[in-house]
DNA sequence: CAGCATCCTGCGTGATACTG
DNA sequence: CAGTATCACGCAGGATGCTG
């Protein structure tokens, strides 16, 4: 059956940013092209407490999914030392807006201090 | 220092609607209130396939999660057998749009035969 | 510099059984 | 009907160390 049915898009939507980082990367990308340490740099985790960075293997992982399904490219200058950059794809950068929405909603609704009890306080930065 | 570092939105909205059916439960609550079993049925695992439906424990923390960060809000009638509503808040509203941009975005994208490799296609049916 | 290989751990999720 | 109690498992994610 050629019948696919499809899934509701949330949980397609939920699949493809399933994962801590990927949503930031995306944003972070926004902007341009970044390199693999400024992406990772840039991640710290939460704003500049807990630890240093994300494990290389995990930024790693999300950077392959985030390609996998095309929202971002890699580039690799091949040289030495490497230098691999990672940019929005077309699709990526219709995704921003999304994103965009999300940060607006967050911004209104989960950092106001009208909030009960605000447990999932993340961090920071 | 009650500088309360913001943390970015994005990792806040990450939090709040982490777990696989959160952002499916507020969708299925935009036409108003639903009850617990109601819910639960509605929430087939992708379709119609896999699974019957949720365990009540992951439906019963997700329910929890929700109304605890105000999204939801539960009315237990006190009757016998017991009748339990769930609906959306204010603040649940505010969110619906947001879905809803995620799902328009999702149908566009995520469900598109354009993709290269839809590795990540998810189940369907 | 940009990763990969390994090990380890917490917790989100699933399945089943039980209760008010 | 609307949950709670338990048990178990897979996997995302963290920490190191190593390589081309």
């Amino acid at each position: 059956m050629a019948k696919r049915e499809r899934v509701c898009p949330v949980a397609a939507f939920q699949k493809m940013i399933s994962g801590k980082y990927k949503l930031r990367i995306v944003w972070d990308l926004k902007n341009g092209a970044r390199r693999y340490s400024e992406i990772r740099s840039g991640l710290l985790r939460g704003a500049a407490s807990s630890s240093p960075e994300i494990a290389p293997r995990v930024l790693s992982r999300e950077l392959k999914a985030l390609a996998s399904m095309g929202l971002i490219e890699r580039k690799d200058y091949g040289v030495v030392p490497p230098k691999v950059e990672y940019k929005l794809t077309r699709k990526g950068k219709s995704f921003v807006p999304v994103v965009a929405a999300i940060r607006k909603w967050g911004d209104r609704h989960l950092m106001a201090p009208d909030l009960p009890q605000t447990s999932f306080a993340v961090a920071a930065e």
